[in-house]
DNA sequence: GCCAACGTTGGC
DNA sequence: GCCAACGTTGGC
């Protein structure tokens, strides 16, 4: 099992959201980045957990803990001219774009970006590196640990 | 709203 | 295949 950090936007779909869906399942639409997409297509597995991150808003940081529950299936969204994330390049034939579907495990504790930066155990995370702008990284399990500590989640 | 950092596009 | 121009991300 792998471990990842995966980044919403909370004003478009936040952990709450999430949680209050009937289903608590969300297919992980919009990623259009060809590294991101290849960690859903090449690595993640079912079951994998991933830390859940707001970004863009006033208060970045990881605001719960999902986990993988689908391989990669083709982003709908590419196809849809109404949709913010259609790429009209992409054919259904040969979609360019892949999502995964992401089930809530629970709400935690907001651990904020800066605490995360402030947090010696932390070092190194991709999360943290200078420039970073991927919507979804690996997180190595040493961090993943640190992360649940600072969370206070047991598991 | 600014802008640093990074990714993508397309002319050559 | 290079690289300038442009677009995007996301913290601040």
């Amino acid at each position: 099992m792998r471990y990842w950090l995966m980044k919403a936007e909370p004003e478009e779909l936040g952990i709450a959201d999430l949680a209050a869906l009937p289903s608590q399942t969300v297919g992980w639409y919009g990623v259009r980045n060809y590294q991101a997409r290849n960690f859903m297509r090449d690595q993640m597995q079912i079951g994998d957990r991933v830390l859940f991150y707001h970004a863009g808003g006033k208060q970045p940081g990881v605001a719960g803990i999902v986990e993988v529950c689908s391989g990669a299936y083709p982003d709908p969204t590419q196809f849809d001219p109404s949709s913010p994330y259609y790429d009209p390049k992409s054919k259904p034939e040969a979609p360019r774009w892949q999502q995964v579907d992401v089930r809530f495990l629970k709400q935690t504790r907001y651990l904020s970006l800066n605490a995360m930066r402030e947090a010696p155990e932390l070092e190194g995370m991709l999360l943290l590196a200078r420039g970073n702008r991927l919507s979804i990284t690996p997180v190595e399990p040493s961090h993943w640990r640190a992360v649940m500590a600072l969370l206070g989640e047991t598991a």
